[in-house]
DNA sequence: AGAGTCTTCCAAAGCGCTTTGGCGCTCCCG
DNA sequence: CGGGAGCGCCAAAGCGCTTTGGAAGACTCT
């Protein structure tokens, strides 16, 4: 069933019946409604194609997946296509995922924006000066991004969350605590949002005259393995610290399996404070120590990030704003005084 | 750039260059090639959505995505879309993901499908009779089920691990060891997938004369929180179990949580065997006592339905053929000998 | 009553590609 | 040298929708 035919059996020109359906104004009120009865008894269904083809527009937002034997996609994504999904469900779009080469993302953001296959994109995890967002940009194709890149010479607009407030508030309570060493447990730090939790970090030790030892911060993948190894090696050097930022649940799993192995106890020994992006299936309030955290749902997120592409895509939002979300600092168990 | 102009500046029609391009066989070696230099030089990108509406062909696979407050999805998704990403990358495929309401996937399936927005599909965590599997099967367009459905009246084409098999083998290993009360920590029952593991539990268990009690069976969503609620409702009990087989790794962080909170000891107390997924981010020999597990890397699988779904599209592949991949028992520090 | 103004609808021209049907040319063979 | 076969190419017709540029009819106003 095409306009063609539905028109036709409407005794009525492609054209009126496609004002109806999209809610022109030229066209009798009584005439429409005779239309969309009609179109909707017999199924009619505009062909996608056709219509993208005519105006340019898909529906659908893009996202370029960074793929590679040797890459993991990290389940934060889970978490946040959750909440995108939420929104876009509720709006009628749809998510296109183009899968690309990890280190060249650039050729396919281009081949997206030059088909016109989306109308808008977003960009996740960005790195300081990210080319990505340079490129967006300049394409001119609506897009927001997850995080923040820095060091870039124009405005672009971003949903994010203050990691370095949550991770200085953090640092800040540990530091009242009494605690002297602190260590930071980062996730790669050619992100932003690490280098940006580590600022934190060391602008509330700073406040205390206190500084972040140069062994004292690891930055890696965040698996629990990495989060095993880089407790291990911090809680075995001379000066080990007493307490231990952690930027994510996962790590902190294998933070808490390492202290146990050293036969040390937290908090006792170690306090222990990580970043919670709210996962439905690891919460820190079920760790054998109930874990304090940093809490920012990435879910959130996702949502708001399919609203603001939405809004730009119908011309309601314009303009570089950015924001930032302030995160929770939810203290549990797992502080307490520094130890002697 | 698009034909017109192209054809234009080469001096040639459209339908030649067009051909040329697409290789087919009616045209000169020599002007092809002339054609395809031109169009490399010039950056000629056909525009996909004309393409399409011509051909019909779309060169995306879709997906719908379950979505709602209170669905999760889960970690396992993206592990499988990695792979997915990985195939579908080399071969100029996208994915493009439509959220749907959980309960009412179906509409969305019809609408991607009338609407000609993919060329394939492909459908996950079935369950028995699953309407998905039935409606896409009728709407004839090209899938693969990732996993499988039972109890419907006809064959369909999946790609599937021998879930039955590697927990009978699991279950089979702790009996020899000489547990005799084994329990089974599942997830959600209404699934495929579940099913099957327990079933092969029970047949291990049957072979010896044994059986699954009934309060040593578990059927939840794979979270730790569950893990732990389960594995302590388990062993807090007058029978408890000497051995545990358990549905996933995440699950088995809950369990492993719980036994310590009971102060008992894995192996001493309770033998303990996952299911593992292979997951980057958490592996079973780096538990604090290295875990036994039946594992079956999601990631391939998603490659593998990736090439399914390219064959399928590409007319290569036809029919119902199914597709069971076995698994692998890997023997770790979680199993010994029934204990007294 | 005639002119002007809306209102309501239509025919037709794209959007950029593929594909059908056919045409002219060369080449080979009897 | 004439005719048939192939090769290489082209013009034009879609694919199904939106949108431009009217046009016919109804209505208002003077």
């Amino acid at each position: 069933m095409n306009l063609k035919q539905l028109s036709h059996m409407l005794a009525l020109s492609q054209t009126t019946v496609s004002r109806a359906l999209n809610g022109y104004p030229e066209v009798n009120e009584e005439t429409r409604r005779r239309v969309i009865d009609a179109a909707k008894r017999h199924g009619y269904r505009p062909n996608p194609s056709a219509r993208r083809l005519a105006t340019g527009k898909t529906g659908m937002i893009g996202y370029v997946l960074p793929t590679g034997t040797t890459v993991d996609i990290d389940p934060h994504f889970v978490e946040f296509l959750s909440g995108l999904g939420d929104y876009a469900r509720s709006h009628e779009l749809d998510l296109v995922l183009s899968p690309a080469d990890a280190d060249d993302q650039e050729t396919t953001y281009r081949r997206i924006v030059a088909n016109r296959q989306v109308d808008a994109v977003y960009i996740s995890s960005p790195r300081p000066v990210d080319r990505r967002v340079a490129l967006v940009s300049t394409l001119g194709i609506p897009f927001i991004v997850h995080g923040r890149s820095d060091g870039l010479d124009f405005d672009y607009p971003f949903t994010d969350i203050d990691n370095e407030g949550a991770f200085h508030e953090a640092a800040r309570l540990l530091v009242q605590l009494g605690h002297r060493r602190l260590a930071l447990i980062n996730g790669d730090d050619r992100e932003t949002f690490a280098i940006h939790r580590e600022r934190g970090v060391r602008r509330a030790l700073a406040a205390s005259g206190l500084v972040l030892g140069e062994g004292h911060v690891c930055s890696l993948a965040m698996t629990e393995e990495n989060g095993y190894r880089a407790a291990r090696r911090l809680l075995e050097q001379s000066d080990a610290p007493t307490a231990i930022a952690c930027s994510s649940l996962i790590m902190a799993l294998g933070v808490v399996r390492a202290v146990r192995d050293l036969g040390l106890t937290i908090p006792g020994d170690l306090s222990l404070i990580a970043h919670d992006d709210v996962f439905p299936w690891l919460k820190p309030e079920n760790f054998s120590v109930p874990l304090s955290t940093t809490r920012s749902s990435i879910r959130l997120a996702g949502a708001r990030v399919a609203e603001r592409l939405a809004a730009r895509i119908a011309g309601l939002e314009e303009g570089a704003r950015g924001e930032v979300w302030p995160v929770d600092l939810v203290v549990r168990g797992s502080v307490a005084g520094a130890p002697g």
